[in-house]
DNA sequence: TCTTAAATTTAGACAAGGCTAAAAATAAAA
DNA sequence: TTTTATTTTTAGCCTTGTCTAAATTTAAGA
C-alpha cells in the first residue's frame, strides 16, 4: 500500500516518462510537484527501496514495472471519477481536476471495478484521455485533433485540449459532449475552418475550435 | 479546514457526547479512536485552540456549537456517500463503513451538494442513521425497531440494527430493502413474533428478526 | 482522613514529508 | 582543459500525529 505522497510521486513520474523519454530528472519531478529538488530526492530514494523505481545518483529516476502499474492504476480512478464527476453529477469538464485528485486516493480495488461498471466501462475521461485497464495497459488511442480530420471522415468527441468557460458553453450551445459523434462535410484549406454534422445540425467552425477537440476515429 | 486526523476525532466526540452527556473522557475517545489516551490530550489541546471544542484538564472535552457542526457535516458526507454505494454501486449495507470513512475525508461543499441531489435528497443511510442538513441539524427522527410496532401500523424500512451476511441475504429473498413500506398484520406477545405484508407477500417473521430492523413511522 | 488505584497529562522520542543552506557532481563555456 | 554555471544531493531542522515512560491529579476504599 502506497501513501497519498507516494501515489502522487508515482503518477508524477508516469506522466513525465510519457513525454520525455529517458530517466526523469529530479529538478523536472521537483517542477510539476510543486515541491523543493531536495524533498524529491528523499522522495525518489524512498520509492527505489520499495522497488516501484529505479534510481541512479544525479542520473535519474524510472519506473519499474511495477511503478508504472501502480501509477496507472492511480491515473485509473482519477479518471474515472472524472467521468462520474461529468456523467452523473453533471460537473463541467473543467471542474473536476481537483476533486478527481482527492477521490484517486480511495483504497479499494471493489469499489473501482463497481463504479467502473455503473458508468458503462467507459474508455476515455471526460478530457479525452484514455483509462487504464486494472492491468494497467492503454489501449493504443486513436485519438486525434477534429482538426486532423479531412472531408467526409467522422468520430465520437472523446474531450476537449484546454477547456475555458467560454469553450464549455459554447459546445453545450451546439449540443457536443462526450460521446457526439462529428463528421466532417466540408474543410477550407487556407484557413483551417471545418463544416461539420452534430445531430441533425449542420454548422461552421473555426480553425481554432476545431484544434481543441479531441476525436476517436476507429 | 481541518486534518483528516482532526476531523475523525471530532466525529468520534461527536458520536461519544450523544450518547453519554455530559463532557467526554480522555480515555473514552482513546478507545474509540483506538489510540494512547497521550495522543488524545495532544489532539484535544489542538482543537481547543481551534475552538472547536472546550477542554478543561482532567475533567474532559465537550464540542462547541462550530466543532459540532463541523462533525456533523463529516457524518453528512459518511452516510451520503454510504447511501451511493448501496443505492447506485450496490454494495450491501455492510460493506460500505470502510469505503465511506475515506470518502467522507473528500473536500468539496459542490461535491455533496451535488451528490445529495443525484441521490434524490436522503434522509437516511443504509443503516437508518439520520443524514444530518449542510447546517449540521438532524431531523428528530420517527425511527424505531420494527419490534416496536403493533398490529395494524406500517412505516418504511430505513435501516438494519446488526448487519451480518445470512440477515442481509435473508432481506434479499424477502425483497426488504432501504425505503420497502411494511405493514404489520398481526403480532403475537408471547414470543414477539409476528405477521407482516411486504408489497403483496406476506409472512411470519420472529422477534429477533423484527428487533434487527429499523422503521420509519410518519 | 489516609492510602491506593485509576485516569490524565507531561516529557521526550520517532516516522513521514517537507524546507533551507551548504556541499558535491555534472554540464557548459571560454 | 580550466572555469563557471547548473543540477542534485546531503545535513540539519520543522510540523503533524503518534508512542512510551514517568509524573500528576482525581476517585475510591479502608
Amino acid at each position: 500500500m502506497f501513501s497519498l505522497a507516494e501515489e502522487n510521486y508515482l503518477k508524477a513520474i508516469y506522466h513525465l516518462e510519457s513525454k520525455h523519454k529517458g530517466a526523469v530528472s529530479t529538478n523536472a519531478i521537483a517542477e510539476v510537484m510543486d515541491t523543493k529538488p531536495s524533498s524529491v530526492t528523499d522522495m525518489v530514494q524512498k520509492l527505489a527501496d520499495k522497488k516501484v523505481l529505479s534510481y541512479v545518483k544525479y542520473k535519474g529516476t524510472s519506473l519499474t514495472d511495477e511503478g508504472r502499474k501502480t501509477a496507472a492504476n492511480v491515473i485509473r480512478k482519477h479518471r474515472l471519477w472524472e467521468v462520474f464527476l461529468v456523467d452523473k453529477l453533471k460537473f463541467h469538464w473543467d471542474e473536476v481536476h481537483d476533486i478527481a485528485e482527492q477521490l484517486e486516493h480511495v483504497h479499494s480495488e471493489e469499489l473501482i471495478a463497481r463504479l467502473d461498471k455503473f458508468l458503462g466501462f467507459p474508455d476515455f475521461d471526460p478530457h479525452g484521455d484514455p483509462i487504464p485497464d486494472k492491468n494497467g495497459n492503454v489501449k493504443p488511442t486513436e485519438k486525434k485533433l477534429l482538426s486532423e480530420l479531412n472531408k467526409k471522415q467522422h468520430g465520437v468527441c472523446v474531450g476537449v485540449k484546454e477547456s475555458n468557460s467560454d469553450f464549455l458553453q459554447y459546445l453545450d450551445k451546439k449540443n457536443i459532449t462526450i460521446g457526439t459523434k462529428i463528421s466532417v462535410l466540408g474543410k477550407e484549406f487556407f484557413d483551417g475552418s471545418m463544416v461539420i454534422q452534430v445531430g441533425r445540425d449542420q454548422f461552421f467552425i473555426s480553425k481554432k475550435i476545431a484544434e481543441n477537440l479531441y476525436i476517436q476515429t476507429n
